[in-house]
DNA sequence: CGAACCTTTGAAGTGACTCAATGCGTGTGG
DNA sequence: CCACACGCATTGAGTCACTTCAAAGGTTCG
């Protein structure tokens, strides 16, 4: 829950009247293991929302012919389960890809929040809409670049994301995915994968270690990667005057 | 204005107040041309939000290297500019395809009605969760299957879209775009659209004829193009009851 | 009628895929 | 404590989907 306050403060001051409510918000915990299925997809309704204390878990869909793609990773702080809000069953699967423990609450508590604290509304309009920007950031990388550059892409994002709650060097990440799941997430197979790592490794652009990536070229990877990272950019002056 | 009620007014009635402050929300309207740029990325702050009243318009990003993806399709009663929104600048360039109408509003008018009716807010952030559920969609479609796929999906999708607010042919669908601008939205280059248009023509699955694409089989095309309509799965129960 | 733009087609090149084998690390049971 | 199995990563060879480059054919509109 700290991290999620600290996100969310990290965009607005939150009222303690704010806070309190995203705390009640989520008062259900629970454990997870690594490798355990939180959401089937098509399988549930999806009456839950998730808000991430620790872990790393990742939302998935299936393809009938088999493939999967992963369209979005997540890491403490986050909400999960979004995309499935406005539907009757769920959109995709979430997957706990290390042991995770999360709150949980009711699609439901939503409304009682947003009557009582329209800033509440906002905030996770906003967030919403973050994740929007990033999707869209994640098209492009993937319609219209190479591999070279989706990986790049990827394993920045990782790092930004990482940084932002963990504050450890900015320059190493742990993907905590094997090649497959890469793959997934940017349009390859696992074979592609990697030797995409071995290039960008034997181009001194990155370096390997049990499982961390060290970026030894941050700024080449952001120009072969075209990475924004939308977190840097957030901006919500537009709710503050006038609420 | 009269689609953008119907759209909304589908997944939950509206109470005349709340359809009364949809209509004052946006109270400018304006006419743009065909071509026509309305938001240019990066360029400026974005402070507008635009509903769709008559034309069609998408949202396109550009990379530095000279290549552009469109991200999204734009019809009558959409909202464009929710990815916008928490920036300081905006992500995405919006070109008017065809002549277009729409009405525009600040976002800070989300701020008054937020406050004064909490169900726009749950219909805004349901909008904003529907929308990424459309690109979870679209990632797994470019992400994951080849060129025919790809674009079976993407005519489903603008049949879908179309017969939503004008009710002719639901197997009559008229991109209104390019083949230049077809392969920016599923990723691949003006030539392979070419080849892939022929082919599912030779294929007896879709017939063109000025500017239109029928759709012979449907559902062949369905099960080539993983496709899911997911406006039709919207479900809103959720926040029917309690307010 | 001509210009501009879009579409189509061909030929050659390439990034990524498939299939398949090997290597490597870790945990488990004999 | 070794042998083995299992999951993951790496590498090679052949193939395929898509790209690039280039030219020609169609449409539309001034």
């Amino acid at each position: 829950m700290q991290q999620l306050l600290a996100k969310y403060g990290k965009i607005t001051d939150l009222l303690e009247e704010e806070a309190e409510t995203f705390r009640s918000l989520a008062s259900t915990k629970r454990e997870f293991e690594a490798g355990e299925v939180l959401v089937a997809s098509e399988l549930q309704s999806p009456d839950q929302l998730y808000i991430v204390d620790d872990g790393r878990l990742f939302a998935s869909m299936e393809l009938r012919n088999g493939e999967r793609a992963i369209t979005r990773l997540y890491f403490p702080g986050d909400i999960m389960g979004t995309a499935n809000i406005p539907f009757d069953h769920a959109t995709q699967t979430i997957t706990a890809n290390t042991a995770s423990s999360m709150y949980i609450f009711p699609r439901s508590n939503l409304v009682d929040a947003f009557t009582r604290l329209p800033r509440i509304a906002a905030i996770f309009y906003t967030f919403a809409a973050l994740e929007n920007a990033i999707l869209n950031d994640r098209l492009v990388s993937i319609g219209r670049t190479r591999g070279r550059a989706r990986l790049a892409s990827l394993l920045l994002e990782i790092a930004a994301r990482e940084h932002l709650v963990e504050c450890d060097d900015p320059n190493i990440c742990r993907p905590a995915l094997t090649q497959e799941q890469i793959g997934d997430a940017i349009g390859l197979t696992t074979v592609q994968v990697s030797r995409l790592f071995k290039e960008l490794t034997t181009q001194k652009l990155i370096k390997r270690r049990d499982g961390n990536v060290e970026l030894l070229d941050p700024t080449a990877l952001q120009d072969l990667g075209l990475f924004r990272n939308r977190y840097e950019d957030l901006d919500l002056d537009w709710f503050e005057e006038d609420f």
